[in-house]
DNA sequence: TACATTTCAAAAGCCTATTTTGTAAAAAAT
DNA sequence: ATTTTTTACAAAATAGGCTTTTGAAATGTA
């Protein structure tokens, strides 16, 4: 809430903070016999790690076939004008529907968002109302359709990755 | 783990899911708050809610850029034949990559993953092994830098979404 | 050496999860 | 309408984990 004090990332940190990116619901107790701590002693560095920001927002994946009626697509954004300030104002407004999951941007005011409808028709007018809107300045949409989700996603590949520190 | 039984998703069930799904590390006291039941009550809803496969896979967000060094990219890869035979072949090789977060297969053998390895040397080592490989089919592979994540991933917009049944 | 700091494990108390039980309401059957 | 069955709930009881406190051991520092 306050600063982000920063933790040393030693090998029990990193051992903590590795089983909790893929198990959120994990006991304390099983968290530490998985790190090889006592449970105080792992309780504690746990809560700092949180409390210090390295991880947050636990969530829970959902069969979505079996419960929503639903699609699934990549939209593609062509801003008219890649500044600071049009990008800010096209954030912004994609931060506000959630029906854009999330909003990565590439090169040359380009954004991609993974985006989630109860219809195409709902997906079509949403994209529509983007458009639109002359604020946005947005020069072309581009929609891809999922057809299917071969692989989901189950947390990143930090056995590949390298700990800063 | 046997069948997957269906349960009756009436509106405290619904809430119970929308709840977990956004709040995975809430005691079931807190959860049985939020939707107005007993604990016991909530208990054994959420408890089979879980064992019929409705929710699962616990996962915590992390602060990628505090701990890791490492790139993001949208890597899109095209099949020379579009076919189950050869689109399955791919996605088990694809399902191996831990890289490749998720992967989602558009139209016309089309395929795209997001993707995290440790540094763009990395990236490009990773894409020719895949284009190299014979086996897999792949005509074409296009790699998209992510600048920036504007807006992270924080769940469906199941408020946006009908439920089913 | 002496002191301060850090990290841990053990113990204690508190709180929560989980099971069990009985009851009330709803559904089905007679 | 009455009985039976089923379902869902809350309350109580138990078991077990969480969380704090404490002191000791290890580490680092002057």
């Amino acid at each position: 809430m306050t600063d982000k004090p920063t933790i040393k990332l030693d090998d029990i940190n990193r051992k903590i903070l590795a089983t909790v990116h893929l198990n959120a619901d994990l006991s304390n107790q099983e968290l530490a016999e998985r790190v090889g701590l006592s449970p105080s002693a792992c309780f504690q560095r746990t809560k700092a790690l949180r409390e210090a920001g390295y991880f947050f927002n636990a969530q829970t994946d959902m069969d979505l076939d079996r419960i929503f009626e639903h699609v699934l697509a990549q939209v593609e954004f062509t801003l008219e004008s890649n500044n600071a300030r049009a990008r800010k104002t096209f954030e912004a407004a994609i931060e506000e529907i959630p029906e854009f999951m999330d909003c990565l941007r590439m090169n040359e005011g380009e954004y991609i968002s993974f985006t989630c409808c109860p219809s195409t028709q709902a997906l079509n007018a949403l994209c529509d109302t983007i458009s639109e809107n002359p604020d946005l300045g947005v020069k072309n949409i581009k929609v891809r359709m999922v057809m299917e989700r071969t692989k989901w996603y189950l947390g990143y590949p930090l056995e590949k990755l390298k700990w800063k520190e």
